[in-house]
DNA sequence: GTGCTCAGGTTGATGTATCAACCAGGCCAC
DNA sequence: GTGGCCTGGTTGATACATCAACCTGAGCAC
């Protein structure tokens, strides 16, 4: 096929990758942290819950949304609710409860979001402009669709 | 408000990155630990630890390498000592201890590095071929500068 | 020599991630 | 109804990350 090229360059590029990665999110975070108290996780899970306009949803759907194993979930949302970012609800099924987003909580997302969003935009979106930054996010899906080929293999055998 | 439900193209496109990074660190992470018992952590040390001939260097030298806080790392060289991965060596100035690799903690790192390239090239390097992945590592040295730039102006406010 | 300084290293405390074990309560068979 | 099952949630133990406080010993002033 001919494509391949030397071993070192991309390994090179890899490592640029990994570089940008370890720096960009850890940038992110200490900002959020820093500005707004809040860490990444409280991040994902406020976001989570601010997109049910009842600012409450079942546990299982803030981790289906989110991807997270349930114990490290309830870890994090029994640290929440020390904290009043949110609180756990009963329901007609106690087996499920509900997470609620208290005035608390949606005080520190509704500052959080704009400050994270401005901060990804001049990182990131801004600096790749659209062209490069639609070809580099159809590079990521291409990364995603092989992971999820390579764990279906693995999961089969 | 609107910045819940009004996800704009390049807002999409970042979330496919940010998806796309976590599940493939996850994955390369979750395959060390499985396949050769060994955290992404104890990873970067054992590797940073061969690139000396010796198999030994300075506490100091491993910290400039992977840029960790000096806390994390001695930590993280607690941690490994006790599993034997490597050990800790006093020196003629004992303020500065050096760390060496043990046959152990050689044995893991020969195993983990082909393994991990492979997968590397498998779920990266291979997926993207040469031209995207130039491309690619391009936008993250870009975005490398970008942050470089953002963390000067906010040291010299 | 004696004592100060101070860079580098260690330690402790707290928050986070992951795995395994456990618990709880609705569901179904009977 | 009663008892077992099954799924989802919680808890505990351990590893990792980060911050602050502390220690240590070579180098230096004197």
């Amino acid at each position: 096929m001919g494509w391949e090229q030397d071993l070192g360059e991309a390994d090179r590029m890899w490592r640029t990758y990994i570089e940008m990665a370890k720096h960009l999110g850890s940038h992110l975070q200490q900002h959020l942290q820093r500005e707004c108290d809040l860490s990444a996780a409280d991040f994902e899970v406020l976001v989570r819950l601010t997109e049910s306009e009842r600012r409450e949803m079942p546990v299982a759907e803030v981790a289906a949304a989110t991807q997270w194993e349930k114990s490290r979930l309830s870890h994090q949302l029994t640290r929440m609710a020390q904290r009043g970012l949110v609180e756990r609800v009963d329901t007609d099924d106690r087996r499920y409860p509900d997470v609620r987003l208290t005035d608390k909580g949606y005080a520190a997302i509704d500052k959080a979001v704009p400050e994270h969003t401005e901060l990804v935009h001049a990182l990131f979106i801004d600096v790749l402009g659209p062209e490069r930054l639609a070809g580099f996010a159809q590079a990521c899906a291409d990364v995603l669709r092989a992971l999820d080929e390579h764990r279906e293999r693995d999961c089969s055998l």
